[in-house]
DNA sequence: ACCTGAACACCGTTCAAGT
DNA sequence: ACCTGAACACCGTTCAAGT
């Protein structure tokens, strides 16, 4: 005779999420997820491995819900406008879940084959505009699209996780350096994306000072 | 009568720093750091407040290690040359320490007044470069120094810390990815720094669109 | 199948006692 | 002043037992 599940893996992972967004990641333990809903912690372990796979299904939910935002953030028109509103709903999210923020970038997270396509998976709604910044109509160069979402991306990372760990110190408005830089990285490739030669030669340029 | 000391502040920070490059900043027990210094655990105590202010001191020594190496990577001539053999050192720094450049990161680090400043002063060298490259020889132009250096240094960050986690997934160097960020943030900023109406009307477009 | 209390091997930290 | 063992209140996790 089994016994009645009190709860399901659904409400624990939301329970989790629900915790770490007010305590953070370390904020809370086995007995205060079981607590929450309404089970002890040993139960857990009939669902889940360990404390870090309830963890990664956090981050996951995470990384799901920031791809929404994106793909909703997208506005039709000039690509550097989309990619703008896109950079923005980047930031919004990252500062209205700070906490689960720094769990999806958490290095010591577990590496499972979910989590990896959902982070992945989470830029998709950028690709596009990349592609249409900077290889026009040429849907298949791929590898200037990559490029390209390269310079923005890591910029968008960095911007918002050294303001959440407060690095900005030295004053001045934050949304107009956000701007700023957002304009500045878009400014710049589509300038490359419009004159190959320019692109080609610059970047000859940067091997040679590399080595 | 006092008992000899066995050790020193120093040497406990030291054998911090190497556990925490061995395993992480989760890696290691005040056991661990004891038994490198050959003293109990509860000893500590009488040396530092609790487990997270020896964790502020190896990430202070972080802080000023980068330091050092942003200054003595910066070379004379054109300032987008030195701007960029400094972000080459910024990289290089983060792939030598990658556990180190996480606690540099870590939101849930203690807030001290000494980690503050050395955090600061770690991005001090690059400064001047920024201050060259936009602002001409006009020393005096605080704000667009500001605005140009959380472009690059954003960048710089969001790059490394995605690139030890792991971000970078659909293939491609990154060795080339890196170096065409760097190229085309710094080509951006010297052109809104050699044309001052250009960088005004950037500026109030990204505040319309906004807002 | 799912849940439970008890137990195990840890943790950071405190404290009274030693020199 | 610095060090120590013992103790406290926790952890995550395992396991045998209950239904």
């Amino acid at each position: 005779m089994p016994s009645p599940a009190k709860t399901t893996d659904t409400q624990i992972i939301a329970a989790a999420r629900k915790l770490v967004e007010r305590r953070g990641r370390d904020g809370f333990s086995m007995k205060d997820v079981a607590a929450a809903v309404g089970i002890r912690a040993p139960s857990l372990y009939s669902r889940f491995a360990h404390r870090a796979q309830i963890l990664a299904s956090v981050e996951i939910e995470y990384w799901r819900q920031l791809e929404r935002e994106l793909a909703r953030a997208r506005t039709a028109g000039d690509p550097a406008d989309a990619l703008a509103a896109q950079a923005r709903a980047y930031r919004a999210f990252a500062k209205a879940h700070p906490q689960g923020y720094g769990l999806m970038f958490d290095a010591r997270a577990e590496r499972t084959e979910e989590g990896t396509s959902a982070r992945a998976g989470a830029l998709a709604p950028t690709l596009p505009g990349f592609a249409a910044l900077v290889a026009g109509g040429d849907a298949g160069d791929h590898a200037r699209t990559l490029l390209a979402a390269r310079v923005l991306t890591p910029f968008l990372h960095g911007f918002v996780s050294m303001e959440l760990v407060g690095a900005f110190r030295l004053g001045g408005g934050l949304d107009e350096a956000f701007e700023y830089g957002v304009a500045t990285i878009l400014a710049g490739l589509r300038e490359t994306g419009s004159h190959r030669t320019t692109r080609r030669r610059r970047r000859r340029h940067s091997r040679d000072v590399a080595h």
